[in-house]
DNA sequence: TTTAAGATCGACTAATCAGTCTGTAATTAG
DNA sequence: CTAATTACAGACTGATTAGTCGATCTTAAA
């Protein structure tokens, strides 16, 4: 998996053959399609697989009695951080994101994407977000982790840069705040 | 290149064989690869034929005289309903931009690219805006096209409200101004 | 100890596909 | 009218690659 994780960031799940994955991650290519009954599902899991680390991760850091807007800076800043750590898992699912494997089903599926749109459902009732459906509001958080990750890649030197993050969170959050 | 952007869009570059380009298109294989030289060359062809057309339709509707405020409104909005009107391109657009062939030299090379930053600065200058570099800027508008038009394509019933849309401006605006 | 089930191997295959090559028509230039 | 250049065709190839298959090894239960 991890291999897989490390070749597809490079090449992109398009360009990498199996054999290699198999031949890097020193195992038989036989034992490969023993797991994984075709290339598919290996990238099915590794979706999930990405998806779960990012959401054990960001637990981790939120803490019970924080406020709403609390809350969600901390998912918001956890998902950044994370990337920024794991740039393969970065990679790898605006690659999936963007690929005919992706479907909102899958992603609505995850406990990850579910207790985020909780907490937008919260702000919602207590009146702190613009009227809008709490999946898009979802959305639109992510696209800014997705921009946020994007830029601290190619300005490497903002990386340790706390207020450059907090300053783009405020723009995420004046977004959906009404 | 128009079957192209439909095969595209339907399966992926990767999952599109130049043969099936040529077949589609009514023309014989070598006079594919006499025009370009590699599938590669093919793909970046594209990807400013896109741009290109997307330019020309936002231009047809910006107005002399408008405000800063207006015109970003008419560029975003343009951007927006070109790929509502035109999926294919927004699918290619996708798949181009995290995939391995872009790069953000080939963006900032673009006219579109370079206009709306344009308006960027002058929004800083002006002091409406957050104090955040003018390409981040644009990322960060252009992103909330990509969300908006994705939401469109989920929820095609809203294709035709326009409040809805002018709504998601505004949670574009929020964001980026001060 | 025997047996069965799962783990692992790596050679193999059938299909696919980007790009080539050779030859022919059409167009343009002199 | 001729020569050269460009447009076009489509059969072909060499390389790649997802997935298979039968054999061997390991583990654990009976």
């Amino acid at each position: 998996m991890a291999t897989a994780r490390k070749l597809f960031a490079q090449n992109g799940f398009y360009g990498t053959p199996t054999a290699k994955i198999a031949k890097d991650a020193g195992v038989s290519n036989g034992i490969l399609f023993h797991y994984f009954p075709t290339k598919d599902h290996l990238i099915k899991a590794m979706y999930f697989d990405v998806k779960d680390r990012i959401f054990d991760y960001s637990l981790s850091q939120v803490y019970k009695g924080a406020t709403l807007k609390e809350s969600i800076y901390t998912l918001w800043l956890a998902a950044v951080e994370w990337y920024v750590e794991n740039p393969e898992d970065f990679n790898f699912m605006l690659q999936f994101e963007t690929s005919p494997y992706y479907s909102v089903e899958t992603e609505v599926s995850h406990r990850h994407t579910q207790l985020t749109i909780e907490l937008m459902e919260k702000g919602l009732e207590q009146g702190v977000f613009k009227n809008i459906q709490p999946f898009l509001l979802f959305q639109i958080m992510m696209k800014m982790v997705e921009t946020t990750v994007q830029y601290l890649q190619l300005n490497s030197e903002l990386q340790e840069d706390f207020a450059f993050r907090n300053g783009l969170f405020e723009v995420a959050w004046d977004a959906v705040k009404k």
